[in-house]
RNA sequence: GGCGGAAUAGCUCAGUUGGCUAGAGCACACGGUUCAUACCCGUGGUGUCGAGAGUUCGAAUCUCCCUUCCGCUACCA
């Protein structure tokens, strides 16, 4: 039997910068629902991409001096990296610059435009030149531009607009009578009442403003906005061609499953692209979960305040699988998640390495102890026995069930619920009081061998969350990954199987203080990087303020320079300062030509002590600092200043 | 301003159609235990279920009002 297919996307990460945790967790999420419906079964494609146009990203390429496909490179190179290093298993990283999307998506706008879905007309509003962006009247502040605070003028641009009010009573009909579309359902009435009913506007799906987009093909003045260029992805991804076959690809696996993405993205996704798909004559996907979002604790992150947390850092701190447990654990279904390096060490310490870690280890060193690492069902049954069966056997079938609803958070509570209830039936069962009597043997037996099972059975449930760690502890009790249906049965660990004979701790605990130690540690580390190690000097005696002030400094501006003859590092400066010229000479040849010295303003010693070298009188100093390698730079104010002002 | 949501143990949250002494995890305290990563197991809450009023035999759960927070959206005579 042909394995039914199972189409899932994440949004596509716009690449203006590096991904922050809340796109990170939605890769995660999309990985574990994928990884598990592989495990049942299904023809899983996964697809995750990187949406790359628009005016911002032109902006900053700009302000970085390089093309806009050279910036996007990069960061779609990024963005793939920490993709790959939460080891997602995607099939398709789709680039909304990869030329055959750019192709189809030309064609996707012409078709529309020539089925007159897509009309060309103006776009009215204020205008801030030096922005180049329009905004609504009710959008300036005090008349002005609300990001630069500029004067605005009235303005028209020519623009394509796609009529989604044609389609607006086909798409409530479908919301109606397809509960399950937009997930969670509370987001559902927030579209409804927000924009189904009061009606929908037209959407403008056009810029002429910027460059870096897909060209309309036959106006090319316009570049396609977001909307028609981004939310095409999900098919063009599949091999979607509008007016020639389609790829085996999309026959099999559209309509999407399931359309992960953010809550602020909703919008687009359940009423946008639903009415793009209809005008292209299409099925729409058959769902669109709107996840929440992780939030700091200590307040809103954000780049300024510089307590972002990056997924990679997490990585490097924690291990992959712990940032995963912890992502996927503490994100609830509806409302927003918090994250701390607290929380995150909280976790780690009593689920990973209390629960789970020392589950196994204690039961390997056990079977080791005691048994000489040989696992054998020994059928020395006890009714206490019933209780850790039941729950092994029942847990694959709560796991599936929260993954059916999307509740990911549960479906991993579920897992650890069995590996607690293996710590009970430690306790329970003695084993280190078994072990003391010959006699008792073979219940021991059968106590390791029931434990080993059920946490052979945890570990594969365990696969699609934490994939390493899944494999991990199979390797270390030697057992197999088992198939789904396979999970209907206790007592598939052969007998007489080895465990490893020195089982690896699995998660470390960890402190809170060191661990926020070692972060400020890194943070220091990280600066240094940036800012360079730098030179340390012999320090110098202290002075007062008063010694300090003993030497007076004034700005000065070199208004004639020349080599001093018969040196071979002074240069002779006649320097402004205030009312007077002075003449000084500077060993600083070897870096300033006399050309490049004229204009410049410098900072002076004016009470120094004149004095004469190489035969030629100076009148005070310039100040210059050194590297170690004897480059020298003149000092300058950071502002413009007049000469002769004083510095102190 | 409109629509919607939330307010429950120190923290993060569950609480189905109103019903017996309001729950889980973490943290904390005590007890047990020693195979194990000072771990595991057990026990422990007088929580005004945001404030107030109402319906009811009975309300965290329904109604009204108030307060605070959040989401979406809009700013218009």
């Amino acid at each position: 039997m042909a394995k039914k297919p199972y189409y899932i996307t994440t949004a596509i990460a716009y690449t203006s910068g590096k991904p922050h945790i809340g796109n990170t967790y939605e890769i995660v999420l999309a990985d574990s629902i994928a990884r598990y419906k592989r495990f049942l079964g299904y023809d899983v494609r996964f697809q995750t991409g990187t949406d790359e146009h628009g005016q911002k990203i032109e902006q900053k390429a700009a302000e970085e001096g390089i093309t806009p496909k050279e910036f996007v490179d990069e960061k779609a190179g990024e963005i793939r990296r920490i993709w790959d290093l939460m080891n997602t298993s995607y099939d398709k990283f789709i680039r909304t610059t990869d030329a055959d999307h750019e192709k189809q998506v030309q064609k996707i706008f012409k078709k529309l435009y020539d089925q007159g879905d897509i009309y060309k007309g103006q776009y009215e509003g204020m205008y801030c030149t030096p922005c180049e962006s329009f905004f609504t009247a009710s959008q300036l502040i005090d008349g002005k531009c609300p990001d630069c605070g500029r004067e605005c003028q009235p303005a028209k641009e020519e623009a394509y607009f796609f009529k989604l009010s044609k389609y607006t009573d086909r798409l409530i009909q479908y919301i109606d009578s397809h509960p399950e579309f937009i997930q969670p359902e509370a987001r559902k009435n927030e579209m409804m009442n927000n924009f189904l009913k009061p009606g929908l506007q037209d959407l403008c799906v056009s810029r002429t403003s910027f460059k870096w987009g897909i060209p309309v093909d036959f106006d090319d003045k316009h570049v396609i906005y977001v909307w028609i260029d981004a939310l095409t992805n999900y098919i063009t991804g599949l091999g979607y061609h509008v007016d020639e076959a389609n790829d085996p690809l999309f026959k099999k696996y559209w309509p999407a499953d399931l359309h992960l993405i953010g809550k602020d993205i909703l919008r687009f996704h359940t009423i946008y692209w639903p009415i793009m798909l209809m005008a292209l004559d299409l099925p729409l996907p058959k769902q669109v979960f709107g996840h929440p979002w992780l939030i700091q604790s200590d307040g809103k992150m954000s780049k300024s305040k510089g307590n972002v947390i990056y997924a990679d850092d997490l990585v490097d701190m924690f291990g992959v699988d712990a940032v995963r447990y912890f992502l996927l654990h503490e994100m609830p279904f509806e409302n927003d998640g918090v994250i701390s390096w607290e929380l995150i060490v909280e976790r780690m310490n009593s689920d990973l390495a209390n629960t789970l870690g020392n589950l196994v280890n204690r039961t390997i060193s056990m079977t080791n102890k005691y048994l000489g690492g040989m696992v054998r069902n020994a059928n020395v049954h006890e009714p206490m026995d019933d209780e850790l069966k039941k729950m092994a056997l029942e847990t694959p079938l709560k796991v599936t069930k929260a993954m059916e609803k999307l509740r990911v958070a549960d479906a991993i509570t579920e897992i650890f619920a069995l590996f607690k209830r293996c710590n009970k039936y430690i306790d329970e069962t003695t084993p280190w009081i078994l072990g003391k009597e010959e006699a008792k043997k073979e219940r021991l037996e059968t106590v390791l061998y029931n434990l080993v099972e059920s946490i052979t059975i945890g570990a594969v449930l365990l696969k699609s969350f934490m994939p390493e760690t899944a494999d991990k502890i199979l390797e270390q009790l030697n057992a197999k990954d088992r198939e789904c249906d396979e999970l209907g049965t206790f007592g598939r660990y052969p007998n007489n199987n080895r465990v490893t004979e020195e089982p690896e701790i699995l998660f470390a605990r960890l402190d809170v203080n060191e661990v926020l130690e070692e972060l400020e540690r890194r943070k220091e580390e990280a600066k240094l990087k940036k800012y360079g190690v730098g030179i340390d000097v012999e320090p110098k005696e202290e002075i007062d303020i008063d010694a300090f002030g003993k030497i007076q400094l004034q700005i000065g501006q070199i208004i004639d320079c020349e080599e001093v003859k018969k040196s071979k590092k002074l240069l002779c400066s006649q320097v402004k300062i205030g009312s007077q010229v002075r003449q000084i000479v500077s060993g600083i040849k070897p870096q300033y030509t006399p050309e490049e010295m004229i204009g410049k303003k410098v900072v002076v010693v004016t009470n120094l002590k004149p004095a004469t070298l190489a035969g030629v009188k100076s009148e005070g100093m310039l100040l210059c600092a050194e590297d170690e390698n004897g480059n020298l730079s003149l000092l300058t104010a950071e502002k413009e200043m007049p000469h002769g002002a004083e510095i102190r």
